[in-house]
RNA sequence: GAGCGGUUAGCUCAGUUGGUUAGAGCGCUUGCUUGACAUGCAAGAGGUCGGUGGUUCAAAUCCACUACCGCUCACCA
């Protein structure tokens, strides 16, 4: 079996996904796991059927496959629940935009016709979601999709809708709400964003009805004067003392307006006069509550001036209007001045509109109640924010929540279940459609036509896709679920609202764990948005490098609370890693041919083995505690040095030592520890790169496919449901790792030193090595004399490289030589006539400088009496070994220097 | 106005409970078509950890103050 020279993932992520998906992997029945094992549950963030995936959704899901890999290999039933959201707002807008493309509208299609448009067109997108989430290697379970608008989901909705209602959490009231008249319907006050615009500050007067003077106000709307039904003052102005109880007549209308006073008023603002429209603003509202006023509601619902406004304003937009009111008062004498200010105006999440306070009739959920529950969770420590910090946030926007507006001016979505009946009046609340008053029996009745936030149905995600209210086996099985990965900027208004939704209908938080991802940004820092056009498309990054590569990748970089910042080519990490594991494997396959493999428990581990396999244990204990504790980029740097600097750099290079000799035993033994190493690996690395390592399993020689530690020879069709390599004591060689540790560093020294006087890679060189009486790697760098000769590139004969153990060495035996010092040995290479020697002395020096900097500080320590009496005795110890090692090395270092100079 | 985060190598970032010589990737310099990989190999340069003060035998790490950058929340007309 021989393996392409080139990582080509094209070529095989397909037909591996496919493999999975035949083999019904994904299933937490799919037989493979242990049933006695606590399940693995993940509910997708569904992705709205708008549009399609962004980087953001690539990073999102990726780590979620990330973990489901890891617990699914760990043996616990796992269950990715994929789905998408309807997405009320958005995707109608999307389809309107559609129809009035082609010179349609919705109300000339009619709520039938367009409601089954949009149908198609989210149909579409979801397939197209679908499609994305396989080709990045998305280990959902298909069979379990779910869509918010689903019957299941809906009647869902339902149970909900009418439970709060009749728990009197929800309730109809005509109130101030948010509005988009863009948009054409109320909005919650989450979905307003705050942003700074720049507006004036208008200053106009009303007179006094009795002529006894003027009272002036200031506003940045003055076209809400049209709405006015008082003004305001702090009863304590001592300005306005007289003026509380009398009336002004307000310009441009016939109205007059009382003057009250109330606390609200803030005396040192402006004039200390405000124009009060409860109508149209909400701090007003609240005065008008105070005072008994009437509320004008100035605007209809497209924005423009409604039929409450004197004739000259009906139907001109705020803006046209704001300029004529403005123009009116300046002409009829009332109008005082106008000057810039800055200030911060609501706009549509969904459209970047302006929002505009709009007096409606709407429906609402009493959150209070609901809060309560969330955060006593919380303070009962069932939810775990990665990182921390977030959790500020979820407890302050329960601890402030408002009532939430859950009434849309749609056609997209899950209607109202409430009936109206025109005989008796009274309304129906109903879990199922009703054809008759519920109060008076009367056919006269009709359905809400409203329907509900979006997030009416999101919020119910984690148990409603388990099939609830039903009692499923589902719900049974994998409610609550486990950990839940999303983004920061819904975490009120998804996050917080499930375990609300949860805690009130199932009496249990729906996830313990909520990983908090990263912002992806580019590499100037600035959010990926469509309108900066700076997006990076995450199925051209997998058409481009592979879907193991942007997994890889995105992990790698994913330090928890810090946000990514990308380029095109920031992928090559994933895609240089993923290329070198198929190198590596193709070295294998390469040098197995049809050897015999030898199992592993047939192997007496030799030292550079059991180091290999000391580093390999390392790594899994790391990346065990990393997936548990969320530190994607810890697992990803983990596996990452352990494959590349350990098992390619060094122990793949030693393995050549036997693959090239003639010893046939030596050749089959090498080759069968290197793939007893590399099935594990993969089974380590799999899962932050599922494709590569699933096609190299599949090539991998029919040895027990999942022969873990012990040896136990269960066999398993794929890697995807092989054991994740356990950590364990006996593979533990600390002090074989030091020696190892040692070798290396020889072996660097003698590199370097090659390298600063370019001897050439071929040339062959000798050297002696003397290692100190009390040096621990002493008779381990002897034993390992082959190894160091084929990495240092020394004369492989006998007197190639001569080890001397002692504190000194004839001098006669290093003439020509020029030594490395290193910690426990020094080295002394026969290389004098080929090299500089200035060049040679310089080095010294300057490692001569370093080394007596080092032992500057470790002396200075070490005569503080402090340091003594208060520091652990390890320390101490530690310190005093590192300070006499160092003295050892400057002497020797000078006594290079002198040499060199002497001749 | 309140809260949170960041500031460590040219760039992007790690650094868990304070303890050797502060790490990685990319970039840069030098040398290599060495029989897995030039998406590679070997070697190297590069940082007084934003500033000030403090605690401590010992601070990138803990505390206080401060500067700059960013984010979130908030009704000042």
């Amino acid at each position: 079996m021989e393996l392409e020279k080139r990582f080509n993932p094209a070529e095989f992520e397909g037909r591996v996904y496919q493999m999975w998906q035949e083999g019904n992997y994904f299933s937490p029945e799919s037989g493979y796991a242990d049933t006695g094992k606590t399940p693995f549950v993940i509910v997708i963030p569904p992705p709205n059927v708008t549009g399609v995936l962004h980087l953001g959704h690539g990073l999102n899901n990726s780590l979620q496959d990330v973990l489901i890999r890891f617990y699914r290999m760990l043996g616990h039933p796992t269950l990715w629940v994929p789905g998408t959201d309807h997405a009320g707002i958005a995707t109608q807008n999307v389809v309107e935009r559609m129809v009035r493309g082609r010179g349609s509208s919705r109300e000339q299609m009619g709520r039938e016709a367009f409601v089954a448009e949009t149908e198609r067109v989210a149909l579409d997108h979801k397939t197209t979601i679908r499609r994305q989430l396989q080709k990045i290697g998305a280990s959902c379970d298909w069979s379990r999709e779910r869509f918010t608008l689903d019957e299941g989901l809906s009647r869902a909705v339902r149970e909900v809708f009418v439970q709060l209602y009749e728990r009197n959490l929800i309730y109809r009231g005509n109130y101030l709400v948010n509005w988009c008249a863009s948009c054409g319907t109320a909005l919650s006050d989450d979905e307003v964003e705050h942003s700074e615009i720049q507006g004036a500050l208008y200053h106009y007067f009303y007179p006094m009805v009795d002529a006894s003077g003027r009272i002036e106000v200031a506003t940045t709307r003055p076209e809400t004067m049209l709405g006015d039904t008082c003004v305001a003052v702090n009863p304590k102005d001592t300005r306005y003392q007289g003026c509380v109880g009398k009336e002004v007549r307000l310009p441009l209308t016939d109205r007059i307006l009382p003057i009250v006073a109330d606390d609200y008023v803030d005396m040192t603002f402006g004039t200390g006069a405000v124009k009060v429209t409860p109508g149209h603003d909400a701090n007003d509202y609240e005065i008008g509550l105070r005072h008994n006023l009437e509320r004008i509601n100035i605007l209809n619902p497209d924005g423009t001036l409604s039929d409450a406004v004197p004739k000259r304003y009906r139907g001109l937009p705020v803006v046209e209007a704001r300029r004529r009111v403005v123009a009116d008062l300046k002409e009829q004498g009332y109008f005082l001045g106008q000057e810039d200010h800055n200030h911060q105006v609501g706009h549509c999440y969904r459209c970047n509109s302006l929002i505009e306070p709009f007096l409606s009739e709407q429906w609402f959920v009493r959150m209070q109640p609901l809060a309560e529950k969330a955060l006593a969770a919380w303070e009962r420590g069932e939810l775990l924010f990665y990182p921390r910090r977030w959790e500020n946030t979820y407890t302050h926007w329960l601890r402030e929540i408002r009532d939430w507006c859950i009434s849309r001016q749609l056609w997209w979505g899950h209607r109202i279940p409430v009936w109206y009946c025109s005989d008796c009046g009274q309304m129906t609340v109903s879990r199922e459609d009703i054809s008759a008053c519920g109060a008076c029996g009367s056919a006269g009745i009709r359905q809400d036509e409203d329907v509900l936030d979006t997030w009416f149905s999101s919020w119910l995600w984690p148990f409603s896709t388990l099939g609830w209210p039903e009692e499923t086996a589902d719900l049974e099985q994998y409610f609550p679920t486990t950990t839940l990965v999303t983004g920061y900027d819904i975490i009120f208004f998804w996050v917080a609202r499930m375990i609300m939704a949860s805690l009130e209908f199932l009496e249990e938080v729906p996830f313990r764990d909520i990983y908090i991802t990263s912002l992806v940004r580019d590499k100037q820092g600035r959010k990926m948005s469509k309108s900066l056009g700076n997006g990076i498309d995450p199925l051209e990054v997998v058409d481009e490098y592979g879907a193991d590569a942007l997994k890889f990748t995105l992990a790698f970089l994913s330090a928890q609370g810090q946000d990514i910042l990308l380029g095109h080519d920031t992928f090559a990490i994933g895609s240089k890693f993923a290329n070198k594991i198929w190198n590596a494997a193709r070295y294998l396959l390469m040098n197995l041919g049809e050897r015999r493999v030898v199992p592993l428990d047939e192997i007496e581990l030799r030292e550079t083995d059991r180091w290999i396999y000391h580093r390999l244990n390392y790594t899994v204990e790391r990346v065990q505690t990393g997936m548990r504790e969320y530190r994607f980029d810890d697992v990803g740097h983990a596996v990452y040095e352990f494959f590349w600097n350990d098992f390619c750099d060094w122990y793949i290079e030693l393995s050549k030592l036997q693959l090239y000799s003639d010893d046939e035993t030596e050749q089959d033994r090498a080759a069968s520890l290197l793939l007893h190493l590399l099935e594990e690996s993969m089974r380590l690395m799999h899962p932050l790169l599922p494709f590569v390592t699933e096609e190299i399993y599949q090539k991998l020689p029919a040895l027990p496919r999942c022969n873990d530690r012990d040896g136990n020879a269960e066999e398993v069709p794929a890697l995807i449901v092989a054991r994740f390599p356990e950590p364990s004591v006996e593979r533990e060689a600390t002090e074989t790792a030091t020696q190892f540790a040692a070798l290396q560093e020889l072996v660097s020294a003698v590199r370097t030193l090659r390298s600063e006087f370019t001897l050439p890679p071929a040339m062959k060189v000798r050297f002696l090595v003397r290692t100190e009486p009390r040096f621990s790697a002493a008779e381990f760098l002897e034993r390992h004399k082959g190894i160091i000769a084929l990495l240092t590139g020394a004369d492989e004969s006998d007197d190639g490289i001569v080890f001397v153990r002692g504190d000194t060495v004839d001098s006669g035996r290093l003439e020509g030589s020029v030594a490395v010092v290193g910690d426990g040995f020094e080295a002394h290479l026969y290389v004098r006539e080929l090299i500089d020697v200035d060049a040679a002395a310089r080095r010294f020096q300057k490692e001569l400088e370093k080394h007596e900097k080092a032992f500057e500080r470790s002396r200075s320590k070490l005569d503080s009496p402090g340091f003594l009496e208060k520091a652990g005795a390890e320390v101490v110890a530690k310190e005093r070994e590192r300070k006499r090692e160092l003295a050892t090395q400057i002497a020797k270092l000078q006594q290079h220097l002198a040499s060199l100079k002497v001749n």
